[in-house]
DNA sequence: CCGTATCCAGAATGATACTG
DNA sequence: CAGTATCATTCTGGATACGG
């Protein structure tokens, strides 16, 4: 983290500083992007279009399960951002082509970082999250959460 | 993008492949971790505690507009995942604190990637909405969005 | 072919009150 | 101090039907 974009930018180095409120105003644009591209579709699409352009029901009939409202929902949305281009081929019946942005295209690059992490680390989070499953099922049967699991 | 998550291995590259199903088996892992961490609050704690190790409280004061049964929920969820790791002092009143494991330090270095691109990318985006909003508020009401926007 | 309009179920988040 | 429990609200995603 490049240190430039915390939305609470005195707390980080400080001890105990004053509170800094996150609201809807001054954000971190961090959180903004990764709730923009965390939900269930932007990400499966935007690699896709990195691939090629795709035509929308190449998209539906390619990602499959996607409901076409969402597939609708999510194109807009990031062609609302400015990362895909939409162009409607107006011949009979109409055919739309998405493809991604310039600024689209600047994205690829930083998902690869997380996607690269995802790949490896993946399995870590699967270990760890199985190593909880084992505690709570076995012994010390689930000591109400708070005292009990000391540092150990 | 490093070409080893995607969900749909084939469609890539041929034009018109089988569908391949994405369902809550098979899914791409990328999506997976964009999912964990796109929510409103677990990368804002993510980089506070990569600063150094924080109390409950502390952390409550400083993100502030966060309820506490959400801090709790965050910090729960990435505590299952061995992102976060949980020591509580059983001292009087007990004193809980709360850091980065090596793994969730290993989180910080992609995430900068795709925070610096926020930083330096958000701007285009906004600028992106405010073009479009110029758009459906000046000529051309609104053309029940379909046809009218060719490629121009 | 490429959508939009409705309606609905479930998850995520928040407000508030209470506890070891 | 560090939570848990409960309820209300909002957001997200999906099913279905219809329209240009």
């Amino acid at each position: 983290m490049s240190d430039r974009h915390t939305a609470v930018p005195s707390m980080v180095s400080a001890p105990l500083p004053d509170p800094v409120p996150v609201g809807e105003y001054e954000r971190c644009p961090v959180t903004d992007i990764l709730r923009r591209v965390g939900d269930k579709w932007s990400i499966l699409v935007i690699v896709l279009l990195g691939k090629r352009p795709y035509r929308f029901n190449e998209l539906h009939r390619g990602i499959e399960v996607i409901s076409q409202r969402m597939l609708t929902r999510t194109l807009r949305g990031l062609e609302t951002d400015g990362l895909v281009h939409r162009e409607v081929f107006p011949t009979k019946p109409p055919s739309v082509e998405y493809s991604l942005t310039p600024l689209g295209r600047t994205l690829l690059a930083p998902l690869s970082g997380l996607a690269d992490w995802a790949v490896e680390h993946g399995p870590d989070i699967m270990a760890a999250r199985a190593a909880l499953d084992l505690d709570s099922s076995g012994e010390t049967p689930s000591p109400a959460r708070g005292i009990v699991r000391e540092s150990a």
